[in-house]
DNA sequence: TAGATTGTTAATCGATTAACAATC
DNA sequence: TAGATTGTTAATCGATTAACAATC
């Protein structure tokens, strides 16, 4: 069965352009600060300054999932909130576990942001003997060994990997195999899933280079022109 | 004095479209990769394959920098390689400091793959008496009280900010304040600089949002389409 | 009603891809 | 030399912006 990947349907997620996307947690974020402000409407206008885009842009990239304002009104702050929710599967309580509680995976585990919004860390995993049976806030640390057992008995959606490098193909490939759907990557390395998996990359590396490459162009006299 | 920023510069560092700037951490890390492998030459088509993207964009991006390739032979990685790297100010030695010593602070000093590119990170400050004095991979945090005579006496270029996002804007302050020139921000918020600093955003809630609506529209039954 | 603002279609702009002369 | 591959110019494609009828 064909799921129509002609050359028009490039680098979207079911017709959503890649770079949509990437903006709607700058949406989610702006409307939950202002749901926390107790704003009740906001314009395609006000909304667009605060996210240093273009009106059109916003009420272009809304009308891709909706028609969530009114004209001569513009949207309500709570509902077009629901509505991006919805859109990015927060609040809907998602199961993951964590593989590598080294310092970054405890930081991650121990990061209270991702829980509010529905993200469930249920439990950990590591191959060092040292780590092992460690808790980290309220979760004993399990030996990788388990891992398949584990989400056999305990489905999970996402895997988060915050092993070395050297282990990420592999951990992936057993996550893969346990049914995980979808995979957080802080490994520096470039990991492989099959299609059926979705997977997001945290490279702070390349993060660092890009705040390297600005430096210099800033040194070389010029600077950002936007 | 003018920088020029017409609207066809607009985006895009020194002339550089950003959506480059983007991609150079990826052609440094898979050209170190070739180097690691003492693989002597490759082609933009080899190249591209690997970035999967097109080999045009490779020759059109690289030659937004300067002519590294020989007609008939392609590119001598080692070569390339090295001009990436000045390209991107890797291995030139730069001094950066950490405020907010929490778990994420501490994951980030202890992290070596950043010194082994020249990313050193010399000093650490909280304001958690509770945090003050603790060594984290043989430095001792600092007082917040200290940090604008700590830059004085020993300027950085960079300031990582792993701070709660209430405290962000003005830790960013007192570093812009003290000499700093570029920013990675670690706080889930956003935080100003003035013109002359270069910022970089970490959003890892960002990141994960794009995640889970990546598995909500594989749920929808399509996915992904390039 | 008059003013404001949406959702959408058309125009513009910029980034990606193709084509090819130059040349190793 | 013949084949391979660059750097660059032209063509295409997609994303952003402008314009405006619809309508609250």
């Amino acid at each position: 069965m064909s799921v129509g990947r002609g050359k028009g349907e490039r680098n979207r997620y079911n017709g959503i352009p890649l770079a949509v996307v990437k903006r709607l947690p700058s949406y989610q974020r702006l409307l939950s600060d202002l749901v926390a402000k107790e704003v009740e409407r906001i314009s395609s206008r006000e909304l667009a300054a605060k996210m240093k885009i273009n009106a059109s842009q916003v009420r272009q990239d809304l009308s891709l999932f909706g028609s969530f304002g009114q004209q001569g009104y513009g949207y309500r702050v709570s509902y077009l909130l629901d509505e991006i929710n919805k859109i990015l599967g927060i609040n809907t309580k998602t199961k993951m576990v964590l593989v590598g509680a080294g310092q970054l995976g405890r930081a991650i585990t121990n990061y209270s942001n991702f829980a509010k919004r529905g993200f469930i860390i249920e439990a950990l995993f590591d191959r060092d003997p040292e780590v092992i049976g460690k808790t980290v806030n309220g979760l004993s640390v399990k030996d990788l060994k388990e891992l398949g057992t584990y989400l056999k008995a305990a489905p999970a959606e996402i895997g988060i990997i915050c092993t070395p490098a050297s282990a990420a193909q592999e951990i992936t490939d057993q996550l893969v195999a346990s049914g995980i759907k979808g995979i957080w990557n802080f490994a520096p390395t470039v990991v492989k899933v099959p299609e059926t998996v979705c997977i997001e990359h945290v490279h702070l590396g390349e993060s660092l280079m890009i705040l390297s490459f600005q430096l210099k162009q800033k040194k070389a006299g010029l600077g950002m022109t936007k």
